[in-house]
DNA sequence: GACAGAAACTTTCCAGTGTCAAGATGCAGA
DNA sequence: TCTGCATCTTGACACTGGAAAGTTTCTGTC
C-alpha cells in the first residue's frame, strides 16, 4: 500500500510512469484499487466515483481499473460482492446465540454505519450487475444466514409466517441503516447509531402491537 | 407538454431550434425538465441522468437545464422537495382513520414503489443540496405528517417512546420499500407491493414480540 | 539460459458529459 | 416605441468511460 509512486505531467493528462521505485506490475492493484474506490465512495458518494481518479489515488495509468474490472459496473460489481462477503461474515457470528435475532440486527446496522463504501453500493442494481455469479453467491449466502437467524428468533410456525417476519426484520434494519446514512433520522437519536438502534428496538414492541390492533381479524395471522 | 419539436443536427451536436411550430420560449420548461428527468430515472436509474438528455427530451438546448436549476445538483434538488411534497399530501390524507398507522404505512409504501423517479433522489444527500430552503421545508413537513400518525397509531406515553416508535415504524415502511425496489426482496411475496407489504405487516407482529423477549430488562420501555 | 505465451499495464483516441461565459430572442411594463 | 430582464442558444473547456493497440513484465517449458 505504502510503495513509492510518482504522477507526472504528460501531454496534458495527469498519469502514473514507471519508474525505478515503483515497478511497472503493482502487485495487488486489484484490491488497491477497490480500497481507494470504497474510500472515495465514503467521502464524496457512488454518484462521483470516477474510475480516472481511483487510478489517479493507486498511481496507475486510468485505463488500468477497466482492465482489471472491465469497465465502471465491474468496479461496482466487485465492490458489492465483497461487501455481502463482508456482511455474512458478520452477521453469521451471531448465529447460535439465544438473542441472536437482536444481536444479528445490530450486527447488519453497524455493517452498514461503518462500512457505509460497500453498503451504498451494494443495493444499488442500476450500479452494479446484480446477475454476475460471484456477487449472486455472495447475496444468497448473507440473506440465507439472516433469513435463519430470523427463524430462531421469532418462533414462527409455518414457513410463510417466518418469511413474513424476516422481510419484516430485514426491512426495518435496512431502513434504519439507510435513513441513519442519509442523514434523516431525528438528531435527538444521538451520535451513537447502536444506541440508537436499541431506541429503535424498543419502538418496534409499540409498531408491532399497534400492527396487530389495526390489521382486520381476517388479515391477522392464523397461528394465533 | 405536447408542443411540436424539432431536433435538427448541426455542426456534429443535435440540438433543438426555434422553428415557426416551436416558440423560442417553451412556456413551462422547468416541469417538462422535471417531468423527463423523473421518467428518465424510472427507466435508466438516478446514476445515468444526463442533463443533456432531458434537454433532447424536452426540445431544448443542452444547456437549457443548467440555466433554470443551476446544474445538475439543481434537477435532484427540485425533484426531492417536489417528491417530499407528494408524500406529504398522500401519506397526510389518512391522518384521522382509527388505522392511521397501517394505512399511512401502505400508503408510504404505495409512493415510494408508483414513483421511484422520485423517491430514488429524496434519500440521496450526495445527489441534491440537502441545505435548500425550499427542500428542507417539503422534507420537515413530511416528517411531521408521518410522526404524527405514529403518535397517534401506537398509544406512547412519553415523547421518547412516541420517537422510538416512529423511528420504528418509518425504518420498516422505508426498508421495505428500498428493498422492494432494488429487488431484492424474496419472489414468493409477489408482484403486489400492497399484498406483500400487508404480509410484511403481520411478520411485524411476530418480530416485535420476539425484540421484546430478547431484549434484556433493564432496556425494556419502562411504562409497562 | 533462451524462448514463447500470457498477463499486467500504458498510450492514444473517441464520443459523451457538466459547467461556464457570451450572445440571441422575446416578453412585460413604462 | 423603448428598455430591462428572463428565457433560451451557442460555443468552448476540462473531464469522463470505453475501446483498440501497443509495451512491459512474469511464468512456465525446453
Amino acid at each position: 500500500m505504502s510503495t513509492e509512486l510518482v504522477n507526472v505531467k504528460m501531454f496534458g493528462q495527469t498519469g502514473a510512469v514507471p519508474t525505478p521505485t515503483r515497478p511497472y506490475h503493482h502487485g495487488n492493484l486489484r484490491s488497491a484499487l477497490i480500497a481507494a474506490a470504497v474510500a472515495e465512495i465514503e467521502s464524496a458518494g457512488a454518484a462521483r466515483l470516477s474510475l480516472r481518479e481511483i487510478a489517479r489515488r493507486a498511481g496507475v495509468s486510468h485505463a488500468a481499473p477497466a482492465h482489471h474490472f472491465g469497465g465502471k459496473t465491474g468496479v461496482f460489481t466487485a465492490i458489492a460482492a465483497e461487501g455481502f462477503g463482508l456482511l455474512a461474515e458478520r452477521t453469521g457470528r451471531r448465529a447460535g446465540q439465544p438473542d441472536a435475532l437482536l444481536a444479528t440486527a445490530l450486527a447488519y446496522i453497524e455493517f452498514g454505519v461503518e462500512h457505509r463504501g460497500y453498503f451504498e453500493v451494494m443495493w444499488r442494481p442500476d450500479l452494479h450487475d446484480a446477475s454476475d455469479p460471484g456477487l449472486a453467491a455472495a447475496r444468497d449466502r448473507a440473506f440465507e444466514i439472516f433469513y435463519a437467524t430470523v427463524g430462531t428468533g421469532t418462533d414462527s410456525a409455518d414457513p410463510d409466517a417466518l418469511r413474513d417476519a424476516a422481510v419484516a426484520a430485514w426491512s426495518a434494519v435496512h431502513g434504519f441503516v439507510v435513513l441513519w446514512l442519509s442523514g434523516n433520522l431525528p438528531a435527538e437519536l444521538g451520535r451513537d447509531p447502536a444506541a440508537a438502534a436499541l431506541s429503535a428496538a424498543r419502538g418496534m414492541i409499540a409498531v408491532g402491537r399497534a400492527t396487530e390492533r389495526q390489521l382486520s381479524p381476517e388479515e391477522l395471522p392464523s397461528s394465533e
